[in-house]
DNA sequence: CGAGGGCTTGATTGATCTCAACTGGGGTGG
DNA sequence: CCACCCCAGTTGAGATCAATCAAGCCCTCG
């Protein structure tokens, strides 16, 4: 691969980074990551650490370079839910002042380039396609709210798993074509998080990952690590 | 008000309307507007037309000019969905491609202003600021969606119905400030609807309404027709 | 007046929650 | 090095909220 030719004087910051391939910072030439590079700051975080509180850190945005971010919001007597799992490279942020709080935080470890509202807010001026990548981003994470919606809203405990679990297949390594029949990854959440996701209590999560295992649509090791043998099978259970 | 000084040279059909002030057209100077309105058609639907099937009439992209329109999703074996609510001045339609499929519907009678895909495209790239428009539109849709996760998956149904109103009340009229103590209003979905909106059945939407009511927090008249006195009251119940 | 649709109300069922006990692995400190 | 603890996860039993099944009511419309 002749990656010379597109990275003569990209920053050294962004010669491999993802987000420049398939996130916002594909709209931007050489001299346009050079100049947002300056105020860019690439950092690591654990799993747990909190990203974005309501208020804090609402004057940077990230690109999520690695592991994954969990959006929740959480009513006044503690119930949560998670409105968003943000994989990499995805942007993290909500330009333009919004009414809605959420608040983000590391699932995994994660790695992060984050940049300053007005850099961001400048470099659009500049080059109006960024705005259109970002467009692009929210307009997936619309879609994708909204399957999670009829999910929250009318899919059954066991359903909401199967669609959970297939969710993960599909974001953990999108590179595998549609053609492969077999995955196998480490899941991002607790049963904790799963549940907070879809809705439901720790128990009956347990309780229906248990009976997809007994029923061999899934093989567990650790807790943690899921294999599916046959993704049609899986997707079988999902109900859509 | 001197509003002949910003209508000057604006085709007819947009003097008036709404979108120009607050939606998506305001982006655009009277030329623009005057090139758009070439290719645009404005018209009526009764309630419960079919705007938008999961592939026909993809090509044309709308304002909401009055009215309500649901957007629903619908898993194979009939259960139903409804994953958005859009009201006056609205952009209805999904830009630059979907994976995900959803079907829009005339909720109430309607008024649309439609322009073909293309004329919206062309016009992007001539004034970008109307995908800045675009953006912000499509953000407030994912916060409303995000707000609805957390009611599908983690409030109870009583919440649901008082979260439901609330938001009806806050759509109607945006016009009235957070002062006023009461509203009254036509509610835009039959009970039925209200229950694919909430996740619940039209028979718990009907309990819980009797409970509302029989509690003092709201008043019916007509089954369609709700007063609220105490606008605070009715948010108490709303969970958040 | 009769029919049908939308809504309400009642009785019962059932999926999921709640409460509680138990398990297993990892880390800690004596 | 081992005993202990702690936490995440699992499993069980019983309670509960909303779904289901079944009438019945009230308009509107023919």
């Amino acid at each position: 691969m002749r990656e010379d030719i597109h990275t003569a004087g990209v920053p050294l910051l962004c010669v491999s980074c993802e987000a420049r391939h398939r996130g916002i910072c594909g709209a931007l030439n050489s001299e346009q990551l050079v100049a947002l590079a300056k105020s860019t700051k690439r950092y690591k975080a654990k799993a747990g650490k909190e990203l974005m509180g309501d208020s804090r850190s609402v004057e940077r945005f990230s690109n999520v370079l690695s592991g994954v971010v969990k959006l929740t919001k959480t009513l006044s007597d503690g119930r949560q839910q998670i409105v968003g799992l943000q994989f990499a490279p995805d942007f993290l942020g909500r330009p333009f002042r919004s009414e809605s709080t959420l608040s983000a935080e590391a699932a995994t470890d994660v790695e992060l380039c984050s940049f300053p509202r007005q850099a961001l807010e400048r470099m659009i001026k500049e080059q109006p396609d960024l705005e259109h990548r970002l467009l692009e981003q929210k307009l997936r994470e619309l879609d994708q709210a909204r399957d999670w919606m009829v999910a929250l809203g009318r899919k059954t405990a066991s359903e909401k798993i199967a669609s959970f679990l297939l969710m993960i297949v599909r974001n953990i390594d999108p590179a595998a074509g549609p053609e492969r029949r077999g995955a196998a990854f480490d899941l991002p959440l607790s049963r904790a998080e799963i549940a907070d996701f879809l809705g439901l209590t720790v128990e009956t999560v347990s309780r229906q990952i248990t009976r997809l295992r007994s029923e061999n649509v899934i093989r567990i090791e650790n807790n943690r690590h899921v294999i599916v043998d046959d993704i049609e099978r899986l997707a079988t259970r999902a109900g859509d």
